[in-house]
DNA sequence: AACAATTTTTCGATTGATCTAAATTGCGAA
DNA sequence: TTCGCAATTTAGATCAATCGAAAAATTGTT
């Protein structure tokens, strides 16, 4: 057994920012700058410093000033935590209470807060442990390992190519509800048609008889997995 | 439609005194007084003045310095939802995620604060409009009306009487575990043996043979329905 | 390398929620 | 009726979280 600290009691606040940390860094793996935070959570920068300051005494982050924030091993674990429970809450949301994809984030945000290991656990069974989110996005188990999967974006597949629907780069509420309209929903097989060169718009043949033109706003914020 | 005050976004806090005072007045009808809600929330008296006088700015509350505190029409509505939302998170937990009746209130207390209109009502959906919460408490239904019941205390009940176990008054764990330990579940009919004054005792048959002496603090606090 | 632009931090202040200690009010008993 | 005690409020302080403005550090450009 590691040297549990209790999972010691943050502010939702406190959560808040190391989700944030955890989301920015995620990417790049490079330290996340103070402004960087601040966009994300909507803060002025001066805020940020501040709290960075008392997540670094607390040993949650690895925090040098002028030189970005990194999560330490605490932090990330209570981060990869937070997005576990997030993920979870927005299957139930979703699967168990009907809500539409495009309505889960705000709800779920808040829920990840609660406190409380058997709840998640218990949480994660009834669900039957699902390993990816309403949005295709993986749900990290309860040591922060997430499930791997062979995705590529829309817009990598070639002419011919054909591929499922797994996943959403981009969450926001309005892309959903066009995917919904054009039922390019999770699961969805398609077939490249054609590619456009001249603005980066596909072709794309849905099910059966269905053919529809997509930005490249669109091929680049969908995540495809290909069939062979 | 009524001037719908947009449910005006209170702290967690502002809502755990909202409740406090309900809880307290609920009972006797009565202004519910300073120290009287500084023990329900085991804070500092001054600590509930300042809060007092908050609620009292917001017309959540009517209270004149030195005289107590009733709740407004506005501020029972959000204590009766806020109670609404407890009892059905409750029932959520040991229904689906088969948690014990003593293990749940501490994290319905938490997911009681999760600000979301149409969550609470498709939760409700989805448990099946339930009108009881796990301890046999009413659940309000959205316009705050609770579920009439014939119940009286157990002590209440002559020899020869029969009745079911429909509730608790005493919700502490320790209580629970007990009555889970007797077989003394939701739904269990009952006869009443013997009653024994000098101790307020009684000797009750369960079920077709088992037999227990309940003391005078347990059937105090077990409600039943009488069987006819 | 020097300087301008940008980023980040510091400073001083505010708000909400809390506390202890001191002052005030209300009420019951003598 | 008044005196004393308990309840309540006020006063003054703290802590977390936030802000705008000013100062400091870093970065990039020439």
């Amino acid at each position: 057994m590691s040297t549990q600290t209790s999972i010691s009691q943050l502010s939702i606040a406190e959560e808040n920012y190391l989700k944030a940390i955890y989301k920015i860094t995620e990417q790049s793996d490079r330290p996340a700058a103070t402004t960087a935070i601040a966009d994300h959570m909507q803060t002025a920068a001066a805020s940020v410093t501040d709290m960075l300051k008392r997540l670094a005494d607390k040993k949650l982050i690895h925090y040098e000033r002028y030189k970005g924030v990194m999560l330490s091993a605490q932090g990330m674990k209570i981060a990869k935590h937070l997005v576990r429970k997030h993920r979870l809450w927005e299957v139930f949301l979703v699967e168990k209470l009907g809500f539409g994809w495009d309505k889960v984030h705000d709800i779920a945000e808040q829920l990840e807060h609660i406190q409380s290991p058997e709840l998640v656990e218990r949480l994660n069974e009834f669900l039957g442990h699902p390993r990816f989110d309403p949005h295709g996005d993986p749900i990290p188990d309860a040591e922060g390992r997430f499930a791997e999967r062979q995705q590529v974006l829309l817009c990598k597949l070639a002419e011919g190519e054909r591929g499922v629907i797994v996943g959403v780069a981009e969450h926001a509420p309005s892309f959903l509800q066009f995917l919904d309209k054009l039922k390019l929903v999770l699961g969805t097989q398609l077939t490249v048609l054609e590619r456009f060169e001249f603005d980066d718009s596909m072709r794309i043949q849905i099910h059966a008889h269905n053919e529809v033109l997509l930005s490249s706003k669109v091929t680049h914020n969908l995540f495809v997995q290909r069939i062979i």
